[in-house]
DNA sequence: TTGCAAAGTTAGGGGAGACTAACTATATTA
DNA sequence: TAATATAGTTAGTCTCCCCTAACTTTGCAA
């Protein structure tokens, strides 16, 4: 469900509505996929659905999704601008593993991400050393 | 089904041999669940069972483990180590997170442990600079 | 305005994976 | 060795999430 949340809060901000299909293909489901998981949403007061109508979320769907969205933006920042990891690479990663890591992995890897930005500013660019450490062992293992 | 595995690994690394009881409670499921899971392991060839009979893993059952011991150990020394979570949440999120990261991810998490390994050896204890960050940011939070 | 394509829904199913309750096999011990 | 406790299994369900196929609704174009 959190994938649909998520889908829906970025298309409606993309395109200022959430079509059914468009939902299916962002997350790779079939249409049928969607119109049950909106039942649910709106079930969890979340979306605000009709049959043949705009998706859109209410409220607290706005928030939770913003919560998920969250979640997936720091995982991939960490995968992306700390690790090095290809992008696609590391959206796919951030939104398996956003679901199974609690509120204080996340927190700490927020925090994380604020001080390796920290400590480039002040002179030690932790992200481009693990990038030439990266490079040395693999120049060693060859 | 991976979880099952890497508990029978550990099982009968402490002790010899793995009992259904046993692996019920380490993955915290219920007996039934597991003769469902020895099943279904032996089917894929990963697992020696016999009904009322202790269990083994096959070769192939072992490297599968193996491999699955590996993440969650690097998933959990990052958790624990680098990000200074607590033992118990980092288990949990280990074994959760493991089986969604690919292998690009969790080369680049051992990586950046031996990096932080490394640069502490040459001086700069990475670990020990974010837990001081972290407990910089709480002072300025309250 | 009719007619057709595209979008959406419904019905029916399937596969994981977990559970409880009840049954069977094994082990212990008196 | 017989009784009982413990371990393991079976049967039956449940939930979750996904699928396909067929049917409706909607919107666009001739």
């Amino acid at each position: 469900m959190e994938d649909y949340l998520e889908a829906i809060l970025n298309l409606s901000s993309e395109s200022s509505f959430a079509r059914s299909k468009d939902i299916a293909k962002s997350i790779g489901v079939s249409r049928a996929s969607v119109t049950g998981a909106l039942r649910v949403l709106k079930k969890k007061g979340l979306a605000n659905y009709k049959p043949y109508d705009y998706v859109t979320l209410t409220e607290s769907g706005r928030s939770a999704a913003a919560g998920i969205a969250r979640k997936h933006n720091i995982l991939k920042s960490f995968f992306i601008d700390v690790l090095g990891v290809e992008a696609d690479v590391a959206q796919q990663a951030a939104c398996k593993a956003e679901h199974e890591l609690g509120p204080e992995i996340i927190a700490k890897l927020l925090r994380f991400i604020e001080f390796v930005t920290q400590s480039s500013k002040n002179g030690y660019d932790l992200a481009d050393e693990f990038q030439k450490f990266c490079k040395r062992v693999n120049r060693k293992s060859r």
